[in-house]
DNA sequence: GCTGGTTAAGGAACCGGTTCCACAAAAGAA
DNA sequence: TTCTTTTGTGGAACCGGTTCCTTAACCAGC
């Protein structure tokens, strides 16, 4: 592997100059075909290390997940990835298996290892969080979770909430159940639920809404989703993911109640085998991909020191499908 | 962010000292001691870089995956995270969108980078790839396809493809079809049929088995499947993925066939979704996970110069469920 | 022709570690 | 007691870049 002071040699140039061919200093058009030149033959690359011990800094961006089992994370991984390649950066994929303490550890070895940036998938940001965002000196982006104090993308989970919301409850339903997360994930146990709760308030009346309270896996959903259906037996479910929906579905199949025409049920999130359910699911499509693509594009900004909107928006959009139906009894 | 000279001066000795305290070199018990107690008092942590710049490596090994949005790719990243954390290695991921040529570039760019291992999950092992392999002068693991002159993690997907052929063949079916992949796919797309295929001739007297194509897409599987069952009308689908049968369960709910008493349909992977269908699925458990521990221990033992088998195989197990029916028809 | 400003290039120091070498003191062998 | 051998330590070079400082060359203006 040839160095830079090889190159230099060959070129009878001093590796200073080579330096500056190679960073944009001023370097005369002859001497630029020489290293040029020379480069092209040998095919020289940096070694990284070297710059990056003089530069205390890599080209390398620490992204910090909860779960890598999940479609939300693998699509959001996705669309890091991608955009990160196009402006020359590498993906460090760290993942905490939704423990806290592994979330702080891995903040402080990422900053250890000097990644330029820090991207989060946060479900929860606690003050030992904020506490090492402090001391790191490295820019943090959150995505999914939001917060005052550091830059934040989010997936609007409280508007996609409301939507939804507003579609079961003008479609006549009158005794609705969602089946949710714990508080502590804000974006999906709290802001889901609040938006959903908001938009039935505002658009039906004699409405009896109860809330039930699971884990992000699919067995436990369909188990507590089974429970529901004795407890209250709604006329609709839903859920603050596919992944619940999908245990409610489950769970519906086995009381024998038939999907929509005794119980409609939605999801949250877009995932792609929700289009082949049977029947299909009616949910909120996450552009998580996208939000991946906006989440490296924003941390490449702030790495370079360029300004970016504290707080962001995704996109998400209403999936109608088969799993919803009209309710008309309380018309009779 | 103190360099080894503070701690040096510190303890009053010489930074030679100081790293070969660290390092294990020949210390008296006294300025251990010493040593040890500055380090404790200012947290000192050495420079990864300066320790790569003279090693020539790091503590990271790249991972490259043809697709993030994949079950058995998620699982196997899970496995591998956790492995390497516990050996105190890092995961760079690089996703290649299925793209070969961005595979191979990959390859030298994270050998640039200058990591300690490469664990490929391969689609398919080219010259190209055997080329870039010998130049890298990197230990290499190719995980879920075999190659004889690289270290290879495969899934003995054709043992595994036998075993849900003899389990189909001894149900009684007589018209079954394979829906598979492209055979450029060894693992997926020929060991599975080739082993299912083994099996209905071994298993089965009588038999028409015909075999399908498609993509790993879900809605492409779907569409494939349709035209399946008008053009031939089995009474069992063996698919290749769990994704393929899932898009196949959804054809024959399109088609108003019922599963399984008209059609029996049986899947692989194991993936967690398909034991929530309606009805659940049949299918070949691959512990990816689990293969993902070997891996990264196998990539390891590799960096250190040591050695590891150059086949192993992971296990599977199958997994009984709903979606097939005993065939009595040819006993009438 | 002399002074001053600009541009190109070389030399050396530096980033923060590791490692080789030399040397002194302590321990063991003759 | 004297001569190796071992052990512990410091100093310096090195890994491969970047950057600061100097100097030389060139051109323009007075």
């Amino acid at each position: 592997m040839k160095t830079i002071a090889d190159i230099a040699k060959i070129a009878g140039v001093a590796k200073s100059t080579v330096s500056r061919y190679l960073n944009g200093g001023s370097v005369s058009e002859e001497t630029k075909k020489k290293i040029e030149l020379v480069i092209e033959e040998t095919g020289y690359s940096p070694n990284a290390f070297a710059q990056s011990l003089k530069a205390k800094k890599t080209n390398i961006i620490g992204t910090i997940i909860p779960r890598l089992d999940s479609y939300a994370t693998s699509r959001t991984l996705m669309g890091i990835d991608e955009r990160l390649r196009e402006l020359n950066y590498h993906m460090l994929v760290s993942n905490t298996d939704q423990d806290l303490t592994r979330e702080i550890e891995n903040i402080y070895t990422l900053a250890k290892q000097k990644v330029a940036g820090i991207i989060l998938l946060a479900t929860e940001v606690t003050d030992a969080h904020l506490k090492a965002f402090q001391e790191i000196d490295i820019p943090v982006l959150l995505v999914g979770q939001q917060h005052d104090n550091v830059y934040s993308l989010v997936h609007d989970d409280e508007t996609a909430g409301y939507a939804i919301g507003k579609y079961i409850a003008q479609r006549g339903h009158k005794k609705i159940a969602f089946l949710g997360v714990s508080e502590y994930d804000v974006a999906v146990g709290l802001k889901r639920k609040k938006g959903f709760a908001q938009a039935v308030s505002e658009h039906a009346v004699d409405v009896e809404a109860r809330f039930f309270e699971t884990t992000f896996s699919m067995s436990d959903a369909a188990e507590r989703a089974g429970q529901l259906f004795d407890e209250f037996s709604p006329s609709a479910v839903v859920c603050a993911t596919d992944n619940l929906a999908i245990g409610a579905m489950k769970a519906a199949y086995q009381k024998k109640l038939h999907v929509p025409t005794d119980v409609s049920i939605t999801g949250f999130g877009g995932y792609e085998v929700t289009a082949m359910m049977n029947p299909s699911l009616t949910t909120v499509h996450i552009h998580f991909t996208e939000a991946g693509h906006t989440a490296a594009s924003h941390i490449a900004k702030l790495v370079k020191g360029e300004d970016v909107p504290k707080l962001t928006y995704s996109r998400f959009d209403l999936i109608l499908r088969e799993s919803v139906d009209i309710r008309t009894d309380h018309l009779l």
